[in-house]
DNA sequence: TCCCTGCGGGAAAGGGCTTTCTCTGCGGTA
DNA sequence: TACCGCAGAGAAAGCCCTTTCCCGCAGGGA
């Protein structure tokens, strides 16, 4: 590889020289250099190496980010969100999958911060461990001592910077919805019971059938992957344990669309004969069909707010950024089968326009 | 930041010994020092500039990958290909998106090459630019030359090792499957025409329709971006303009998903009035309702092989590997309306029994 | 007793770049 | 004419590590 002093020597220049041109330095430098130090960059094809201006700047500028899987939809979204601020700002994002295993959390927690990044993004539910937690929040807390900024997305741990989507508002959403269409046996297909965003959306739940003075049993709730497989085969369980189920809320999308798999194969129409209600608005949701009744999460703006808290001036106080959630009535929900007849005269809900571009 | 001299010095060490302990290196420390060094370790919380080590190593070890958009479900699979070979040989991936943009592509290859990446991955259809072409291939040849490996998936212009999903055959596959159906009257959603990708999966269909004595008009043909609401709207000015269309292929999954909100919009019916064949089978496809007929590309293979190429040895001259297309028959194809009466007394297809988990 | 060997440790030389500091030579002022 | 100031270029000091090279010392063989 041709390393500056390559490229000076051939401009017949000095190191520093060469440096200031190819940096746009505001040390000026004679129009005659400039040009041959051009020149035989192109000629050289010279690209600077990153490893060593990262070391002689000690200018930090990168941003770390730690999700639990960008490809997956959610993720996805408040990764764009996270990236449109930090290109905005010339920024480079350093994007790592921790898989929802918190061990790799920590170590890439490690890599970024010696990768000198300037800020870190932790985005995705936190984890009901206390061992852990304490962990994350110790190697938070020195990467703060040496000036690196933190927030997180979706995490109650951290004692920082923080935006909350509103899981638990959300999951009363979800649950007075039902109930008010007259929904009595509701299941839940939940993510794992360690992660918080679970029990936070849960819990949200609950809430909102104890208001009208029901309870949820835990044999109603069936807790798997928070992926499309978790959620098709913890609705066959439920389904399995209480065929009586008219809803179902699923605690996430992509366990909707599992949901709606299995009911379809065990030929359950939706939402005639079971409701299914899914959460965060993920944009496939409204293609499947029927088109999914859910919990919208303002996900991309989630992303936004994070990387400009991170970037923006320092706070003397921990700033929480609480984003609300919302309901998205579709096809997959309906009156309960039992107050079908009672409702049938009214026309059947308008479907959502947006299944056409 | 504590440096590696704090610990040594907090150690009552040599940066060298300091050095060799946390590296684990082959020469021997005694377990006295090496205690020391690692509770310094501990006490600071250290970690190695990883920049400075990058450096000094010159040991290159990452690798660069370039994609369109790793949240597109056709690059999430590829890269989970890529990913699995090379955290097996404890490669770190940096990955960047190039949102299709040829000018990002070019800088990415660029930086990537600065941060001193062992091999260089490029994911994606090519673009019918000679230009870009050649500028393409002029810093690729220059990153070979300083000993850079270099791979290409599902792309023509690069002249080293490559991996190259059939596209053609697959378009192929898709084209005679409708022609056996009986349909005549068949529209195509098509990506950029700038995509080589687009025009290889065109080609096969052309070529299946001309070997049953048809051919495929421009007319019949819309381009648009390659995504779901591209697809919606393509499927839009298709029947617009030819309501008569009983079949349309697009040229990805993603635009069969907005051509099926677009014709459940119009209340077409799916597969009895139109048929409709995608191309990659993504995930989603088998969940969409009707399950999705398309043409399999294995992504996830394809990933694979490009990494195992660029990692594995050297060879004397560049590899192609051209992995099969194979067409899998969900619900959304069937036979052509003047065709149904005759084929009525047949039971209808058996649905894939992958909907359930 | 002397020399050689080998082990454990440190000194120091990079690795490629940025940036401060220094130097030269020029034009302008007193 | 002597001096000052400044523009433009280079020398050199880092940035933080890894790794080679070298040194001192203890043990073993002659």
């Amino acid at each position: 590889m041709a390393t500056l002093s390559d490229v000076a020597r051939r401009a017949g220049v000095s190191p520093a020289t060469a440096s200031r041109v190819i940096n746009g330095s505001s040390k000026p430098v004679t129009d005659e250099l400039r040009e041959r130090v051009l020149a035989a960059v192109a000629e050289l094809q010279y690209v600077p190496n990153a490893h060593a201006q990262l070391l002689a700047r000690s200018h930090r500028s990168a941003v770390g980010v730690i999700v639990h899987d960008v490809s997956d939809p959610y993720f996805a979204e408040i990764t764009r969100g996270l990236q449109r601020v930090a290109t905005d700002q010339g920024r480079l994002l350093m994007i790592c999958n921790s898989y929802r295993d918190p061990d790799r959390e920590l170590e890439y927690v490690e890599l970024l911060r010696g990768h000198q990044v300037a800020a870190l993004i932790l985005a995705g539910s936190g984890y009901h461990d206390e061992a852990f937690t304490r962990q994350l929040n110790e190697k938070l807390a020195a990467y703060e001592a040496t000036g690196g900024r933190v927030a997180v997305i979706g995490r109650h741990e951290h004692s920082g910077d923080a935006v909350m989507p509103d899981n638990r508002a959300g999951g009363h959403l979800a649950g007075r919805e039902l109930c008010e269409l007259g929904h009595r046996a509701i299941g839940v297909v939940a993510g794992p019971r360690i992660l918080t965003t679970t029990t936070d959306r849960l819990a949200g739940l609950k809430e909102a059938l104890a208001e009208q003075g029901r309870e949820l049993p835990e044999r109603r709730i069936r807790y798997a992957e928070f992926d499309r497989d978790g959620g098709a085969e913890a609705t066959a369980r439920l389904l399995d344990a209480d065929p009586g189920l008219t809803a179902i809320v699923a605690l996430n999308d992509s366990m909707a669309i599992g949901a709606l798999a299995t009911l379809r194969a065990r030929s359950l129409a939706v939402p005639q004969q079971v409701s299914v209600v899914g959460f965060d608005d993920m944009p496939i949701a409204r293609d499947v069909t029927p088109a999914l009744t859910t919990v919208r999460l303002p996900l991309v703006d989630m992303g936004v707010r994070a990387m400009s808290l991170v970037l923006g001036a320092e706070a003397p106080a921990p700033r929480v950024e609480v984003l609300p959630a919302e309901l998205i009535r579709r096809d997959t929900s309906g009156p309960a089968p039992e107050h079908r007849r009672e409702t049938a005269g009214s026309a059947p809900r308008a479907r959502r326009a947006d299944a056409a571009s």
